[in-house]
DNA sequence: TTATATTTGTGTATAAATTACACATATTAA
DNA sequence: TTAATATGTGTAATTTATACACAAATATAA
């Protein structure tokens, strides 16, 4: 092949972790090498030759906060020819959930890695173009939880009902009417209630546990169902 | 930079064009080289050092056809390091739309350049993956259509509401209720109907000629419109 | 020139979906 | 024991979506 093109392939995973009372964070790194040593990033690196690139973020992932994700598709790709001060550098930008319990882990040993959550109202200047990432990240998952069932993918296997309201009221950030959710999402067809109660944290009444069944929604959804919330 | 990495990169672009009588197009080129020298393959080629991703795809697109293309935006990008049989090559694939007049120039002039419309239900086989890229081109055009005014750039500046009916009906592949539908666009009140009426073409009662109007579409949008059909 | 075929233009009644809204129940904390 | 807090539940009003048929304007054929 006669072309001599110099551009570099890295890939970039953008996640995000739900809790209770921290709301949506997104998962990032402080960088050890200049440029922009000691500044927080976006986890991410170069390909390898002969790597796909979920393969690449799977193992960035892994070794730079050793996160297991959960859930992972493909965001955007950035190929401004200026994005990365050396030289030409095109990132391919994942973006990624963890359940509730990763997220758990990966607070508690906080201080140890240089990998830390970041309450997505409160995140620090990012490197390269990584706040403007982020900000198409935080839209995509604004929207897409609205039309596809990726919310749960935030939420622990079983979840009360008020998790899940919890974490829609958040992000779309608007208040929601707690019977008129209920009816429409109960309507679906695609949430398991289950015997179980919620172990009780702090007042109130628990609630009944819920779960996702995913069989269920792929069923429905090659029968042509449409997830709307 | 420490790395090796030997990847290259390329952009294609996948351009649809509407005809009345054609339906939904899409624009092929015949390769002139190996691999896959005559095979039909979506327009497309390497990225020049420095060169943005959309720049590349306005330049190989002004070189392999000669289309003016009306809307651009990034479709998926596609990393498989087999998919191209000499070695690693990674493709950011776009979806562009063209408006009825520069289709029907092109169509005008076929078998004289390598480039040509195809018919979707009509494609052949083509080179490298392009075939299951033209697959994931379709299906996003077809849900995009719903939830976004794209619809518009692919009709001409001025046509007649019946024009827009057939597009949807198409794309959709299921009837449509005309008077219901009129309804509902109207309503959006992103449309202009003019004074003017369209030039007939064989029987039937000349329709009134409307317009898109994208700068009453942008302020809506700001005020949080949601735009659905 | 007249009749026929073709396409556009229009409104109303019915059904379905969305919204607004308040009080009883189960638990913890005081 | 009482107060505070969170969960669980149904109905009426409003809005939105659907089903449906005939008159008007043109081209074509008789």
């Amino acid at each position: 092949m006669k072309t001599t093109q110099n551009i570099k392939v890295t890939v970039d995973a953008i996640v995000f972790g739900y809790h209770k009372e921290d709301g949506v964070s997104v998962l990032l790194i402080k960088r050890r090498y200049i440029p922009f040593k000691d500044t927080w990033a976006i986890p991410g690196g170069f390909v390898l030759d002969g790597e796909s690139l979920e393969d690449a973020v799977e193992r960035e992932l892994r070794e730079e906060t050793g996160i297991r994700i959960n859930y992972l598709e493909q965001l955007y790709t950035f190929g401004s020819p200026t994005r990365d001060p050396r030289e030409h550098v095109l990132s391919v930008a994942y973006f990624g959930l963890v359940k509730s319990d990763a997220y758990r882990d990966l607070r508690a040993n906080t201080d140890a890695l240089d990998a830390k959550w970041f309450p997505i109202e409160n995140v620090p200047t990012l490197a390269f173009d990584h706040s403007k990432i982020l900000k198409i990240a935080i839209e995509r998952l604004q929207s897409k939880i609205r039309y596809q069932p990726i919310g749960f993918e935030l939420l622990d296997e079983k979840f009360p009902f008020s998790d899940l309201e919890r974490l829609y009221s958040t992000l779309l950030s608007r208040p929601i009417d707690r019977r008129n959710f209920k009816k429409k999402v109960m309507s679906l067809g695609i949430l398991e209630e289950l015997s179980e109660k919620a172990k009780t944290t702090g007042a109130g009444r628990p609630g009944n546990l819920f779960k996702f069944n995913k069989a269920i929604y792929k069923e429905l959804e090659k029968k042509g169902m449409h997830f709307e919330l």
